[in-house]
DNA sequence: TAGATGCAAATGATATGATCTTTGAGTGGA
DNA sequence: TCCACTCAAAGATCATATCATTTGCATCTA
């Protein structure tokens, strides 16, 4: 898999991360988006001072961190309220990984989906203006490795080259917050794929069009790159539409 | 102004946050953005200390807090390393408040008209099939008053109300993610006005594309709705590349 | 001389306990 | 009934101390 940038990959997904600090944080997150905690609840400092068995200055870290991305507010002479989740910074890659692994999983996934169907055809057309010979190359490329790698059912690796293909079109948009949703996206195709949630064989149709996206960006015809990524996230919907009826709703929880 | 839903608004800007923290947290935080402080930059926690005349109570919860979008990434022995652009969670609406407040205000204006761009077509699209009844008159309501505000010249109601038509169209698409971009509409909109980067007199196309919206929201037709949506955004789009030709280019500063 | 090894200083991480400030709630008087 | 006052609860800030880890350098060995 030739890096050609290698600076710009390591999406640090930041696992084990060990120290208190992390621990805390991602147990207090984790408690808020599953539920547990839900919005009203009152925490105060010393009682999870108690609970973890940390010292103050930990909680109060842990608790500043979960106020900016808007999950609490500390009220004095009342305690810690835990906000509404209309409150919550859902761009926050911390906060989608939270809560793809909470029950509002598919909530989460729909919400992603749609974003990817609004954004990555633009993406795609932007591109088509602003990418580099090189990168156009290296990205027609993919699509014909991917095409391998579905005609050869090598699920593990299409997942991969899957994931690359829509991060090098989101980073040849030249549009860095564009760039940032890659993770989201990569979120998303790897939690599909660990929930055994993506068709065993790609569609042969799927394959065609990330080809089609391809060589319409190294054309330069946005509009025809546009028209393929949005049949490309159409099919992506349908699939995920799909999976809400198997595992009975999509949990709506939107607010 | 009929306050359908009044819990909803009160887009809390955090103002005069007046802690010590925030005083804090906002200086760096501008520092960072603005550029002093470049990437590669080392702090430590005891100069900061004696800089801001603070505790290291404060100093450390601010730290958490800017290592959490990615600002700063704190090394033993070495000391608090300022991380470059591309690390940003650029979604973050205190990070994006910064940016329109820095140099790169323009750079920060086009990302986010090129979100827009994307993501508005997509939600007035969702909107047709998901908005209420009441929410829908609401809407066209909305867009008669833009009309009669921007006929009047008054510049002030006119961007209110702008801000607001948007919002219940993000709002009404029923997705969370793009629900929350609505801040940034917001805050895209008043940066504009602030700095008299509108035009005094909002054309009259674009009032008529705004009652184009709501009239296709409330007829539930999806794509009508979406390709009046597009026209809006290449307009504004259009506006902002004229404003990057006036005030001497983009300064790209994209990663 | 080159490379491995070990020590110690620098610096962040965590702990602890005290003091300051704000604010909700109760209390009492008009 | 309502307003003003008081008090105490809880977060906000501070100061200091100890722990843990990393890096640079000196030292040692082949």
């Amino acid at each position: 898999m030739e890096p050609s940038s290698p600076e710009v990959a390591a999406a640090s997904p930041l696992p084990a991360e060990s120290g208190l600090h992390a621990r805390v944080l991602d147990h207090l997150g984790t408690a808020i988006c599953g539920g547990e905690l839900p919005p009203g609840s009152v925490l105060n400092i010393d009682e999870l001072v108690e609970r973890y068995a940390v010292s103050r200055s930990v909680v109060r870290e842990v608790l500043r961190v979960l106020a900016s991305i808007g999950f609490i507010e500390a009220r004095r002479r009342v305690g810690v309220l835990i906000r509404p989740a209309s409150a919550w910074n859902v761009f926050d890659p911390q906060v989608i990984r939270w809560r793809l692994a909470s029950a509002g999983r598919m909530a989460q996934l729909r919400s992603i989906t749609e974003l990817r169907t609004a954004v990555e055809p633009h993406a795609a057309f932007l591109a088509a203006s602003r990418i580099g010979r090189d990168e156009a190359s290296d990205l027609v490329g993919l699509a014909a490795k991917m095409w391998a790698a579905g005609e050869a059912g090598d699920e593990e690796r299409f997942l991969h080259l899957d994931i690359e293909f829509h991060r090098r079109v989101l980073l040849a948009s030249g549009n860095e917050m564009f760039v940032r949703l890659q993770e989201l996206v990569a979120e998303v195709l790897t939690g599909r794929h660990k929930h055994h949630l993506m068709p065993h064989h790609p569609h042969e149709q799927a394959l065609q069009m990330h080809a089609d996206v391809a060589q319409a960006i190294q054309r330069r015809d946005g509009e025809r790159a546009r028209q393929a990524m949005v049949q490309l996230m159409e099919q992506a919907f349908d699939e995920m539409k799909s999976l809400w009826e198997q595992t009975g709703g999509p949990e709506h929880g939107t607010g």
